[in-house]
Formats: structure tokens, C-alpha cells, sequence
RNA sequence: GCGAUUGUGGUAUAACGGUUAUUACGUCUGGUUGUGGUCCGGGAAACGAGGGUUCGACUCCCUUCUUUCGCC
């Protein structure tokens, strides 16, 4: 059984509608993948995933390691079961929260020292640690301990980065081998690497080549939506799947505006993931067939009209623009959970139309039609 | 009626005889991308009224109105 196979490709771009196998089950690629760092999409329930037909999502493996801590969630038989989730687990491995001056100490060749902000205590992370964290988790898909580097630092630091990516994925996957080598195939958790080295196309390569000697189930391509400008960040995606044999899937970490999906799409990534659509929509920001609304504005006030009039979401066939304002404006859960489902199925939607689009070969004029609304 | 007390953006407040009067919430508005979290910017908006002292008054004095309390 192939990890993943291709279903469908676009013949103007380089769209496919591909299908990942994991021990949970198959999922169709392009998927978009909501963030529940800690178990849970913020005001989202397990059965409002089940009906948006939001069939993967993406916790946090770290994050989740201090509260409620791994013992727990492997008693509860993995974190699929204790959410009562039917989809496809990812962890993410906490490379990201480097970024985060909240809880990231430091970095040296053997791991990360982080700050647990629960208990004030110091943990250092290692890739090992890492891997047996996720394991425990039993999500489906983990990811590799990364160095994710910030937009803004030097090409030297970056480079640094790169090498400290490159030699923890190797000790991941030898450790993730190793943890996994008496279970079938069908059985094991999947292991992503993560292609780092910024805006420089120099360092993505050698981050991409020697990733892929390693030979990961899937790869992910890190480190965007920190500054850099779309065109700096599709020039990066387009080298990396140039790189990356074409049978592997691809995954563009933490990127979530509709424009950008539809970029990555049209370029071959497979999947998505962002907090964009549920902390934009508690903050206001709706998605909509015409572009963002930004729901807190005056004219919303007593506008009866649902978020967007061309959506079938049970949201919109049920409550007003000034209702889900007045809500958001108290900062009522009801009005978080509302607009957070709403931009959640929202994305979820325009995927499901992408790909019907590629099956029809008309993916290119479709996405002109849609990210006109979203230009920056 | 008598005595005391109070008056600063919508609300709650700060300071000072000397440029554009503080802060918070609210309000309007921009941002938000592998989530330590209900976040981060920007704007509009006030000295109860009238007179006096002073080079200069939101500040000191007087009158009036106002708030609150006590007494008859």
C-alpha cells in the first residue's frame, strides 16, 4: 500500500488531487487542516468538524506535552479517541513555538530549551524526546523537530537553522524508525520533514536535498507568514516541489488566507493549515465570496444579511451580520463559535470546489475568480 | 431654607498658576498565517456656566447652576 497516490492532475498547472493513506484512514489531498493546539479548534466542537467535512487537523505535540501531559492522553487511548475524532490526527512537533518569546529560551545542536509558562520549569527538547512525545500522542501523521529561523534574521542564522533542521530530522527519523520498526506498515505513524532556509533559495535546497536522501512519508515546507512577501514565498514552493519527488505529498505549514491555498493548489501542495480562519474570526475577519468583511465595522450594525449570502453553512441559513457583531462585540463564545465555524467551512468549501475544478480542468480560471476578492 | 460637599471625552479617572490636559473601558478604524491564549496598532472625543485676580486660570476668588450628605 502506497503512502500516497495520485488521483488527478490539473494538465494547466501543476493542481492534483492525490489520496494520503495513514493508520486512521485515507483522506483526499488538497485538504485544509484547522489548528486545535490543544485538542481542540477554539469553540469548535468534534461534530462541528464532522460537518464541515474538516477531515484532518493539526494539534500541537509540545503544547499538549504540558497540559494534559502524554499520560493521560495515551490512557485515553491517543489523541483521536479522547477527541472522539474520526479524521486524520497531525501533531505538530513545537519547532514553531520557537518564534513564541513567551515560552522559547534557547537552541543548541542538541535540542531547544523551552520554558514550560504552566510551572515557570525548563524543559529541553530533543529530537528524540520529540518523537516519543508524538508517539505517545498517537496522532497520525508527526511531525519532525525543526529550527524554524524569523523573517527578518541574517542569512548566516538561517543557515545555522538549516543545519540544526537537517540534523534533527535525521535523529528523528532514526528514533521514529526505530520506535516503529515491529509495526506494519499500515499501522505506523507517518513522519513529515520540514524544509526550512527562509526567502534564500541556496538554503531551501540544501535543506530540500538532504531531506529528501532521508526519505520522509511527506514534507513540509515551514517558516511562512512571518513577513516575506507572497511572491518571495511561492518562488521558495516552487523550488522545493521541484526538489521533492513528485509522489510525496507536500504540505505548506501555517498557511491559511484563500488566496494563498489557491496559490499553493496551483502549485501542487496537498495540504494546509492555519489559526488564520478561527482567530481571525474571533477577532471579526470573515471569509466571504467577496472577499473579507470585517465584521466590526459601524455599517454592519443593522445589517440583516448573513456573513455571506453565497454560503451554505448552517451559520449563514441561520443568523444575521448584526447579531454575530453584537456577539463577537461581547465577546460571547456563541458569536466565537459561530464565525469560527463559518471561516472554517468557509475554506473547507473552497477546497472541495478546487477540486472539482481540477477534475474539469477549469482550476486556473476558478482561482482567478476567487482571489481577485483577496488581494493584499 | 441652612451648613458642608462635588463638578475634567460616552463612563470612570489623573495632574498642574505656564506649549498639543493623563490613563482605562467604550466608540470608530487598520492589522492578524505550523495559536500562551479575550491579541497588536492608529483615530475621534473633555476642564458645568458667567464674572474677577493674574503677563497667563482646568487650577485661586465670587456668583449661578449641579452632585451628594447632614440639619430644620
Amino acid at each position: 500500500m502506497q503512502t500516497f497516490t495520485i488521483k488527478h492532475k490539473d494538465k494547466k498547472t501543476s493542481a492534483r488531487i492525490g489520496i494520503l493513506n495513514t493508520k486512521k484512514g485515507k483522506i483526499e489531498t488538497p485538504f485544509f487542516m484547522p489548528v486545535a493546539t490543544k485538542g481542540t479548534a477554539k469553540y469548535i466542537s468534534t461534530e462541528d468538524l464532522k460537518q464541515m467535512q474538516a477531515n484532518a487537523i493539526i494539534s500541537n505535540a509540545l503544547i499538549l506535552s504540558l497540559r494534559p501531559g502524554t499520560k493521560l492522553i495515551k490512557k485515553m487511548g491517543g489523541l483521536g479517541k479522547f477527541m472522539n475524532y474520526p479524521g486524520i490526527n497531525f501533531t505538530d512537533s513545537g519547532g514553531f513555538q520557537m518564534y513564541s518569546k513567551q515560552i522559547y529560551l534557547k537552541a543548541d545542536n542538541k535540542g531547544v530549551l523551552f520554558r514550560n509558562p504552566i510551572s515557570g520549569e525548563k524543559i529541553f527538547i530533543t529530537p528524540e524526546k520529540d518523537m516519543q512525545i508524538q508517539l505517545e500522542i498517537n496522532s497520525d501523521v508527526a511531525m519532525c523537530l525543526d529550527s524554524m529561523p524569523l523573517y527578518e534574521e541574517s542569512k548566516k542564522s538561517i543557515k545555522q537553522s538549516v543545519e540544526k533542521t537537517i540534523m534533527w530530522a535525521k535523529r528523528c527519523k532514526e528514533y521514529h524508525n526505530k520506535k516503529q520498526k515491529k509495526i506494519s506498515q499500515e499501522k505506523r505513524q507517518l513522519l513529515f520533514g520540514i524544509i526550512q532556509g527562509g526567502i534564500h533559495p541556496d538554503l531551501r535546497t540544501q535543506c530540500a536535498e538532504k531531506l529528501k536522501e532521508m526519505n520522509f512519508d511527506g514534507y513540509s515546507i515551514g517558516g511562512f507568514g512571518l513577513g516575506e512577501t507572497i511572491k518571495e514565498e511561492f518562488k521558495i514552493v516552487e523550488l522545493c516541489k521541484s526538489i521533492i519527488p513528485k509522489n510525496k505529498p507536500i504540505y505548506l505549514m501555517g498557511i491559511g488566507t484563500p488566496n494563498e491555498i489557491l496559490e499553493g493548489i496551483e502549485r501542487g501542495v496537498d495540504i494546509f493549515d492555519s489559526r488564520m480562519p478561527t482567530q481571525n474570526a474571533r477577532r471579526g475577519g470573515l471569509f466571504t465570496s467577496k472577499g473579507k468583511l470585517k465584521l466590526y465595522n459601524k455599517k454592519y450594525e443593522f445589517d440583516k444579511k448573513p456573513l455571506d449570502k453565497n454560503c451554505d453553512c448552517f451559520v449563514c441559513k441561520n443568523y444575521t451580520r448584526a447579531y454575530i457583531r453584537h456577539l463577537l462585540l461581547q465577546k460571547e463564545g456563541t458569536g466565537r463559535r459561530l464565525a469560527s465555524f463559518h471561516n472554517l467551512y468557509y475554506l473547507q468549501r473552497l477546497i472541495r470546489q478546487a477540486k472539482q475544478h481540477i477534475k474539469k480542468g477549469t482550476f486556473a480560471k476558478f482561482k482567478k475568480s476567487v482571489i481577485k476578492y483577496y488581494k493584499k
